[in-house]
DNA sequence: ATCGGTTTTGCCCGCGCGTGCAAGATATTT
DNA sequence: AAATATCTTGCACGCGCGGGCAAAACCGAT
């Protein structure tokens, strides 16, 4: 396992003694902007490529205030959004020199106790991609040592202490409700996520409301307990499997790609109908199946990597005032509605 | 952000004063396994709630040789079976008290940068969930400091200085081979993922050495150059477009569910062609999606959880000789062959 | 009360590096 | 060439905790 060569302990002193230099220049070599010499610090760096040292990030963080570690909160991985999430963010965060602590969110009651541990490997900041996150939970991050900055993912939020960065979903979704409205689908059903104690019912809500300032009444709308696919399909199955055909809805209008995946295969395969002809679906996020030859879900696209190239952006900020930010994304259309 | 009451800063010194005991005892009434009486560890357990003290686990990391951290690579993000892993994996590590350093390893050629990234952070194991890394990239870890133990996950591996977890692959593609046999397929193609320098093709080389035992002839096979469903999808309609009906394959056999997907996907709506009846399509992983009702994927299912659940048990060993373990899935039999 | 054994507690030293400043080396100006 | 300005380097101290051992407290039995 370990031949000999690389000794396993090769500190910045030993650097130091090879290259004729202090300790500190050692380190400072390593600094991307320190006061140092170009030729020392080459000929630093020479010498710690030569005895194979790099700078323990622990020591680091132990002697300063900041750790170069962020901790991303994540809790529904049924939902194949999270996973391109996952990748941009880790993409965008490692590409600027962040590393990143993963918390599975085992289940809501973990929540407090994962930040808790964020904290203890003092992070930089704590991300949370998930939605079970109720206010309790946000004010048990803020009791949490060298808690620094809390950011809300994709998803907004109206903690003063935290920074939501997330798509503009009022925007979003009149852009859909007048895309369906456009089309001349008359009788929508709203398919919706979890119902989550904190208001975030935005996009439901603003669907609604937009239905109503157009054509007068509420349209219907189902609820599903997590943003996973197969129980999408169940859901979707149960509400309109017994149903006369003149009371099917004529167009599916999900919260998420997650939720529209199901609907499109519960039409298909549970209820025997086509899609779009017989109903129509559409999504938001524009997963990468959306674009599969056998959904071709006409989505809204969240424009993730922008975002987080921002929250990287954030982290180098030290003023943690207004730093919320909504983004634009785009419709989509492909042939699901 | 801070309101004033849990101090920034309380370290085992203030619970110590608290407490009236010394701050070694403090640090004692955390350690699961430590010679500590119930009363002064529940008196100390109490200053240190009331205080919102919880240990720093770099200053720990930096003072002893464990960190309780475990780095985990991966870089494959189109294929939804990673996600799977890394939510078993993550659930599996956590549950018993370890954090997960996540590693995006954004090209082939930051392998060896990630590896050194993730000994910076002086990790207690590095776990590979990729396919990019082949021996050189192995090499490089093993000059990593602070270097302990290197776990391929969910693959093979011949490296003596590796621990690799997965499933036995020959047994696996054997079940299939004879699966394939049985139902009386007789013109099979074996579609295949990247082609990796290291001698990784175990089980389309298996596939095709049952099948030439069993009939005398060497399958067709086709290789796609990511386990992507849209990639497999172009592949796949590539290779049977112009195909006259007599000259198509019976079934396709996946090196996984990731290929499997788009296969299926492209017979429908590429070739207008139905699955099974036309061709049938058997994948590898179990993937979430393979039960969804518009798949219904015969599959070989791995037991992740299972293998993420030793992989713990490897972390808590000290000896490091003969971890490898391989372990029996079984074929998730639904409509698709 | 005393003794041997056992458990519990205290503590020295060091893990590897960053902060902030002072000393030293160089460059620039007149 | 001397003096000042600028850049570069060195260093005392501390970040918070753990290993391992010695001292102290405790236990029951004589």
């Amino acid at each position: 396992m370990n031949d000999g060569a690389p000794r396993q302990n090769v500190t910045a002193d030993d650097v130091a003694a090879a290259a004729g230099v202090s300790r500190w220049t050692v380190n400072r070599a390593f600094k991307k902007e320190a006061s140092i010499s170009p030729k020392t610090r080459s000929r630093v760096m020479e010498a710690a490529q030569s005895l194979g040292y790099v700078p323990d990030l622990h020591a680091s963080a132990l002697a300063s205030t900041r750790s170069n570690l962020v901790a991303v909160l994540i809790d529904d991985f049924a939902n194949p959004h999270k996973l391109v999430m996952l990748e941009r963010l880790t993409r965008a965060l490692r590409r600027r020199g962040w590393d990143t602590l993963l918390v599975n969110t085992l289940d809501p009651d973990d929540a407090a106790p994962a930040l808790m541990n964020a904290s203890q490997r003092r992070v930089d900041a704590t991300i949370l991609i998930g939605l079970q996150f109720d206010d309790e939970v946000l004010r048990a991050a803020h009791k949490a040592r060298h808690f620094k900055k809390l950011i809300i993912f994709a998803r907004g939020s109206e903690d003063p202490n935290t920074i939501s960065i997330c798509v503009d979903d009022e925007a979003a979704t009149r852009e859909i409700a007048q895309y369906v409205l456009d089309r001349g689908y008359s009788s929508p059903l709203y398919l919706a996520g979890p119902r989550t104690r904190s208001a975030h019912l935005m996009r439901k809500e603003t669907f609604v409301r937009a239905w109503v300032e157009s054509r007068g009444l509420v349209p219907e709308s189902v609820s599903v307990a997590a943003y996973d696919p197969l129980l999408s399909a169940e859901v979707v199955h149960e509400t309109l499997k017994d149903r006369d055909p003149t009371e099917l809805p004529d167009i599916i209008v999900c919260e998420n790609d997650a939720l529209a995946l199901g609907a499109i295969d519960t039409i298909r395969h549970g209820l025997g109908l086509k899609v779009p002809d017989d109903i129509a679906v559409i999504g938001f996020d524009d997963v990468p199946q959306a674009a599969s030859p056998n959904y071709r879900l006409t989505t809204y696209r969240q424009p993730i990597m922008e975002m987080a190239n921002y929250l990287v952006d954030i982290l180098e900020q030290a003023d943690t005032s207004n730093l919320d930010r909504t983004f634009l994304g785009r419709l989509e259309v492909r042939e699901s509605a």
